[in-house]
DNA sequence: AAACACCGTTCACCGCGGCGAAACAGTCGC
DNA sequence: GCGACTGTTTCGCCGCGGTGAACGGTGTTT
């Protein structure tokens, strides 16, 4: 994932949202600004003005770290879900759906290996998988993980980002 | 945990000792040298010479990081809980069920092997272990620790956090 | 264009069971 | 005897899984 420069204090509300996305991001200090409180490991700062070499460590360190942390979340053997040090508990019908999908992360999962795996023996009704879907939806929001539709096809699971248009 | 300065890179050697220890550590670039290559969320470096306020920024920064990292609390063997310099006293059966939590940290304890522990020749009533979760909870509270309920699987011990899902 | 079938979302509801919490009682040690 | 520790009962909430239904969007048929 790309580095985002912000220019700071100047961009304030631009820093909120890349704070809330997840977004790895460089803060340019400007002058004498005081250096901005963060215990987020994909934030940093440099004062400006700086040595370019320097800005560009800081933003392979930074990418590096995204790297690392902006794989695909973990479900655990006891139906947690755990992504970037937080994590959620799912039901055990949750959990056989949230591992179908994170099995192929950022792919598209069709509805019937879906409920094959969530129901073995036959799914109930054909809209027990959309209203678990919704349930599992609403509790893995908060993590920043989503679950997109993608009709007719099936559904896909990825990091919630900023919304785009156009899809 | 204390952040510990390094020159760099002079003082190399003590690094790998730093790094291999997992001690939170801000790196002093002498002159031209070139930033070191990280991914490491508890190291950092700032080029000399630098503003005070921000090596103290760098410094504070590091210091939470390695504060919010989930290190588990102690128990020994006179029934006290220690995490963070401090600590409470438990009674035997709280002690038993806290000692395997501690022992998986982060991770999900099942009932049955809490139940085990605290009482090896066969537990009470089923509720008993309820009871005693209970007033665990409410005893180490105070040190920021908590236990949390993941419905039908168990009990998992962990830094309170600010809360992220709404079970 | 209108009618239609299909697909997906969301809500309300039910039965079941796990778990929380208070209140009470028995036991032990100082 | 007082307080801490332990165990039991009881009550009730709420999470979970499943179902039906209302609603809306989309593509197809007539």
């Amino acid at each position: 994932m790309d580095v985002v420069l912000v220019r700071w204090p100047e961009e304030d509300a631009r820093l909120e949202e890349l704070r809330a996305s997840g977004a790895p991001r460089l803060l340019l200090l400007n002058g004498e600004s005081a250096p901005p409180e963060s215990a987020d490991c994909l934030e940093d700062w440099i004062r400006l003005p700086a040595d370019d070499r320097d800005v560009r460590a800081r933003v392979a360190s930074l990418a590096a770290r995204a790297e690392t942390e902006q794989t695909a979340p973990e479900i655990d053997g006891d139906g947690l879900l755990r992504y970037r040090g937080r994590w959620v508990a799912l039901s055990p019908v949750e959990a056989a759906l949230a591992a179908t999908l994170v099995d192929r992360f950022g792919a598209v999962v069709g509805r019937d290996t879906l409920a094959r795996r969530a129901w073995p023996d036959g799914s109930p009704t054909r809209n027990a998988l959309d209203v678990h879907m919704l349930r599992l939806r609403r509790r893995i929001a908060p993590l920043g993980v989503e679950v997109r539709t993608v009709r007719s096809r099936g559904y896909l699971m990825q990091t919630a980002l900023p919304r785009v248009d156009a899809q």
